[in-house]
RNA sequence: GGGCCUAUGGCGCAGCAUGGAUAGCGUGUUGGACUUCUAAUCCAAAAGUCAAGGGAUCGAAGCCCUUUGGGCCCA
């Protein structure tokens, strides 16, 4: 058991002085003090100052009074402080031992929440016609995330990517490669999806604007792009297919690794469309619309004051959220799958494998990618249209909140890296584009980073070769972009800037991962290992008592950030666990202090610390090296 | 016209779900600490009417209402 262990015991016996009093039970809370008012306080005495006609103040004392003769491992003492708080003070010899040898346990951190039922969550999800740029990133570094730590709440998680392989972005690069003769093989070793964005892309739709036949064209290739067996679709198809190649590679690159591909494609052309559809009718949940704007089209009507919205036109066409609702209905399980599985032609990274839809026959694999649950990562600009198919599906299954959207605030440029992008905004931010070309790459994000950082390493340690180099600069990169993804909350907007976003100090990523190699490299030094059968009692310390503390918290901040799905839960955690660990790190010396007992007892803090840290680090796909 | 998000030291953020103690952190500024387990570190100082106004409450950064600034979505 961990820091839980001594709230649920004061918890247990304030309820039982609460019935000894016979005061009916009341929701009061019992939480990690603020440095300085003990270990654990609670704000009991304030909730009962009405009923008992007495002041927090004085509840407290009395209730503190009571405490005193409750059975106690825990506690020490518990104190009235003249606020009226009720704080209380931890045993620390037998704490410490609990949290520690918690800690070392492969279990470690494991919160039940899920009950090993399965759940969704969808991610990623770009356009397969261009590099994944920085604002792709935040919605594939929350959907790892929160993967990660839902997994480690006991859910099991299909991740899926859809991939949008017939929409009208895929329509304009093919309108490129037939009407504009672009290239099949990129020029000068250029990446495949590179190639496809900044110059297929945008150089193709910059015509747009000066020739209007071109969109007669670009409605023919999308017509055509629907009928699976026509030539467009399969060169689409195979170009399409490039482009993941590589967008799955800087994925892969930053750790983040997929269940299945899902193909909008084949969505369309799997008939699961007209199957919801005629659903929808059954359960009068869409509606014909005989006159007025909407007449002749299928809608599903507003809520309130909200607009209807049209989901098939008066001509008969689906509109774009006709793909969006039987696909939500899919990932929840509610259709017969149409889909056979393959495996995807290249191995993904740790050996998990990736699986992609297929219709053809002849592979008759089935598979269950769908869950109980579904969390679709989407950023909020599609609030709306997620908040209808949310309403929808509730329709759909009992399950109480089975589909969830998780939105999240998007990633502008500042104004100084718009600029070196060709773009005066005035001193304002500037909103993404990867159809104007105003965007910075994933990937090139990476590449100047891991150039700082190689540099950086480098100039500490001449002594190191390339290839040790090489790896230290690799995962403090990509530490440091996933952190910087993830650290603030999601409804903040993220404005990228080139060069502030590579401070390498404070509160980052390198940061924690420095803490993780001091620790490291204590371990490495000491002759011993180090194990748990230690005197607990040396550990007295404010700092290692903090330390501790912080250690014992980890479940608990497992628990907050599945239940709320808030990936920055575990970024405040790692970080204030490095804190703590480096005002330890500076007022204990652990190696030659020429005593044996403390000297054992602190080497079991920093292996308890290195374990949970990089457990926690774990949940955010970081890894520390070991010396950097 | 309708809807969503946001406002906290110069700058960037946490705290808000579940009201209660002294509003925390990074960065920047000023000063200090490497003969001592790695200074990507640590310590200290200055810097805040928590956007504005009102309301309910013994008590509000947090809850309710109104207004304003910024961003986004739909029409």
């Amino acid at each position: 058991m961990t820091f839980k262990s001594i709230i649920d015991e004061i918890e247990n016996n304030l309820n039982k002085i609460l019935s000894d009093l016979s005061i009916s039970s009341i929701e009061f809370s019992v939480e990690p003090a603020k440095p300085g008012f003990g270990d654990v306080s609670s704000n009991i005495s304030y909730l009962l100052a009405k009923q008992l006609q007495k002041s927090p103040k004085e509840i407290a004392e009395i209730l503190s009074e009571k405490y005193s003769k409750c059975t106690n491992t825990l506690v020490l003492k518990s104190e009235a402080h003249p606020s009226g708080y009720l704080n209380f003070f931890a045993n620390w010899e037998k704490l410490s031992q609990l949290i520690l040898s918690e800690s070392y346990l492969d279990t470690c951190g494991d919160v039940d929440i899920g009950n090993g039922s399965t759940i969704v969550v969808e991610h990623t999800s770009v356009n397969p016609n261009k590099a994944l740029h920085i604002g792709h990133i935040r919605n594939i570094i929350i959907g790892d995330t929160v993967s990660r730590i839902l997994e480690k709440a006991n859910y099991t998680v299909n991740v899926l990517n859809y991939i949008d392989d017939s929409g009208l972005q895929v329509a304009d690069i093919i309108v490129g490669f037939k009407h504009f003769g672009y290239a099949e093989e990129p020029p000068n070793g250029k990446k495949f999806d590179h190639y496809c964005g900044d110059d297929v892309y945008v150089k193709t739709t910059e015509k747009y604007d000066t020739d209007p036949s071109l969109e007669e064209i670009r409605k023919n290739i999308l017509k055509e792009l629907e009928d699976g067996d026509s030539e467009i679709a399969k060169f689409a198809d195979k170009i399409t297919r490039k482009v993941l190649a590589g967008q799955l590679e800087t994925c892969w690159n930053l750790g983040v690794t997929y269940d299945c591909l899902n193909f909008e494609s084949q969505i369309i052309r799997s008939g699961l469309w007209s199957e919801i559809f005629e659903k929808l009718k059954e359960m009068k949940l869409v509606e014909f619309e005989n006159e007025g704007k909407n007449g002749g089209c299928w809608v599903i009507r507003g809520e309130g004051k909200e607009e209807d919205k049209v989901i098939v036109r008066s001509n008969g066409t689906a509109t774009y959220i006709a793909k969006d609702i039987p696909y939500a209905a899919w990932k929840l399980g509610l259709l017969e799958d149409p889909f056979n599985y393959e495996k995807y032609e290249k191995e993904q990274p740790h050996s998990r494998v990736l699986w992609q839809t297929t219709l053809k026959e002849s592979d008759k694999i089935s598979k269950n990618f769908t869950g109980e649950k579904v969390v679709t990562v989407i950023d909020s600009r599609q609030a709306r249209l997620q908040k209808i198919i949310t309403s929808l599906m509730g329709k759909f299954k009992s399950v109480p909140n089975a589909y969830n959207h998780l939105g999240y605030e998007s990633v502008t440029l500042s104004s100084e890296t718009a600029k070196t992008l060709g773009l005066d905004t005035d001193g304002k931010q500037a909103q993404m584009s990867g159809r104007k070309g105003l965007y910075v790459s994933a990937d090139s994000v990476y590449e100047i980073l891991k150039e700082k950082t190689s540099e950086e390493t480098k100039n500490r340690h001449p002594e190191m070769d390339d290839s040790e180099i090489e790896t230290i600069a690799h995962l403090v990169s990509v530490g440091t972009l996933r952190y910087e993804m993830i650290k603030q909350d999601l409804d903040k907007i993220i404005t990228f800037d080139l060069t502030k976003s590579l401070s390498l100090e404070g509160d980052t990523s390198p940061y924690i991962q420095y803490t993780h190699a001091r620790a490291s490299r204590i371990l490495e030094k000491s002759d011993r290992t180090p194990t748990i059968d230690v005197d607990f009692s040396l550990l007295k310390d404010k700092s290692e008592l903090d330390l501790i503390r912080n250690i014992g918290l980890f479940n608990l901040q497992v628990r907050d950030a599945a239940s709320n799905l808030s990936p920055k839960v575990i970024a405040r955690y790692c970080y204030d666990l490095a804190v703590a660990f480096n005002s330890f790190y500076e007022k204990s010396k652990v190696l030659g202090l020429g005593d044996v007992e403390l000297e054992n007892s602190r080497l079991c803090l920093v292996n308890s610390f290195k374990i949970v840290l990089e457990k926690s680090l774990d949940l955010l796909g970081i890894k520390a090296p070991d010396r950097m």
